[in-house]
DNA sequence: GGGTAACCGAGACGGTACGTCCCGTCTTGAA
DNA sequence: TTCAAGACGGGACGTACCGTCTCGGTTACCC
């Protein structure tokens, strides 16, 4: 009955990880360095290389502990509701000061970064089975075919703000949003705008 | 007889560029250094210095330079013909080993690095105007209504593609291409499919 | 019965002084840390720091405890054979590999690690009294005057070792020892080579 | 005619040999660190390793470039008064705080760093030739053997010294300088003190 | 043979210096 | 005008070992 827990680690965890954020937020990824974290966390440089090997495994011990990026999945009763709603927070995150940057450094770690790379797919793969939900009630109320595969669905509608905002430049207004989630919804033509 | 353009620019300007991207391939991004670029192309690190201020200028010179990532604008005769090929253009220049890490820095450009940022956004703005020709050809032939916006059906044919290899790790296969395509062309249930 | 000592000390102390010596002989006393013997002795870090407050202190509990440097004060019925015999022990120490990185620690405390200073300022002081009684039964035999002092004696014999093998890096033959040994005792003439 | 010497090296060299001396005075050889120099002479760390691989091979530098261990070979008409002024002389080299910790930091170089050995080595030979000289000029005033060999000579004047400063840790005085000279010169009962 | 010192292992930490890589700058002289 | 060569200041890297602290566990002697 002796809860023994014996936990092992990092007693400074919670301080490195937030002071690893602020950074990226404040300064972007590059502007990210170890030392920075140290002094800013006011940790010990050893003390962080004594946990993780690198600043992107700082970077995703503290992406993984932390809810800047949640993405709660909304239930509004109707799918295009739902991804009105998410097309929103999506481009929210990619867009807001605060967030930007680590959506961005998140988002960018797939050619580079191998380390950011698994907390990404892992952050994103986690998602799937709410947005399968998602669809599942969409089928349910007859909105959608059964087989609509919500992984190809999120890389449409994040892939597209992510784009905009990215690689464009551009702030995607709520209109551009909208007519995102329609064309996904029901082509080009957009011919069940109706619906 | 006119010779004597005066031209000013670095004489070793193509051996940079050269090196530059040969280096950014088989490196990666972080492994681009200008004392690289220098030894590589044999030129001088001082020289490089003279006529560009950091990496990032001396990649988006030899991008804007090269051909690496043109995207040639189909014309198939249908819409779905065009957008087909044009999924496995860009599914190709993000997957080929060759192009991946080309492609990949200019597409994480966005969040940290405004000079490759500026190439980015120049490259598909230049695009734009192909793209709104193509979308014309095929609301001439019906298949379309006119006021369906290139931006944003590259938005999602783009990103959706980006997203699938960048952030999930995952090559898509042709199906997954077509089904991209459909989705933007029918909507999700790809009702169409006929078409 | 006495052996309510009440002994406080270290219990590890034979295994620590062990791991001390034989690190500085196999890697010099540069190569000797405090982790190094903590390891080498099975010891825990904390364990050292526990008794001795820095390496010096360690080795030089080590070496007091140890015998590696002893130097058996001979009688062959000659200062002269003594005086050689000793010599020759005393370029042993200092040229064997087994112990001369423990004869060169020490020697070379002098300048900048009093702990060992100490060490070794007791270690020759207290074999002046053997030396004494060495030169005294010269004296009664009539070899030398009664006033001779033994550091000196010493002083030139160790000293003249010690610097034609840790100066000049070469090890003395045995001519040498000899020839050493008589210029101390006749002269730099040797006029009494006859003696 | 064109004197193109082309002179390479470091411009910095001065500062930096200065800065490790006056460190090591100060402070101590286990005191003296690349960085210290660096603060110390103006100069950045990098500077010094572009140079020198190590501390030592610093400090050897610097100590070849300098003549704080000058040591002169006296000429005064007789063998006893020149070995007693060569002995004042090293008996201050090694006594003076201005020079002691860099004679020390030499003497001691032997066991356990090849590069300041090697620095003594030379300085030591270097010097045969003059006390081969002064030797000479004894034997031609018939003070002493022809055969006599500097070297013996030498390792017992300046081994007693070093002995009695740094092992033993005591400063001798005149009087033990002189005692050493006169029993290197006519062996332990010193019968020619008269001479 | 049970209690209480004395001793030890384990884990985490702040800290200094190391030696390296690459940055970006400057100066000089040659082509 | 352009370039090569060399030297430099500077920031951050990742590492080794230092010396310290706290906690909990283990001997071993003593009654």
């Amino acid at each position: 009955m002796q809860t023994n827990e014996l936990r092992r680690g990092p007693r400074m965890a919670q301080a490195i990880h937030d002071a690893a954020l602020r950074l990226l937020v404040e300064r972007g990824y590059d502007g990210l360095t170890i030392e920075g974290i140290a002094s800013r966390s006011g940790v010990n440089k050893t003390t962080i290389y004594r946990w993780w090997p690198s600043k992107d495994a700082v970077l995703a011990a503290a992406l993984t502990a932390s809810d800047a990026l949640a993405l709660a999945i909304p239930d509004t009763g109707s799918l295009r509701g739902d991804l009105r709603a998410l097309a929103r927070r999506i481009a929210e995150l990619v867009t807001d000061p605060a967030t930007a940057p680590i959506a961005g450094a998140l988002l960018a770690a797939g050619a580079d970064r191998p380390q950011l790379a698994v907390v990404a797919r892992e952050f994103f793969a986690d998602r799937l089975l709410q947005e399968r939900a998602m669809l599942d009630r969409a089928s349910e109320r007859g909105e959608v075919a059964a087989a609509v595969d919500p992984r190809s669905l999120m890389d449409l509608l994040a892939g597209a703000i992510w784009f905009r905002v990215f690689v464009r430049g551009e702030a995607p207004t709520e209109a551009d949003l909208d007519a995102v989630v329609d064309t996904v919804l029901y082509g080009l033509d957009g011919r069940a705008e109706v619906g």
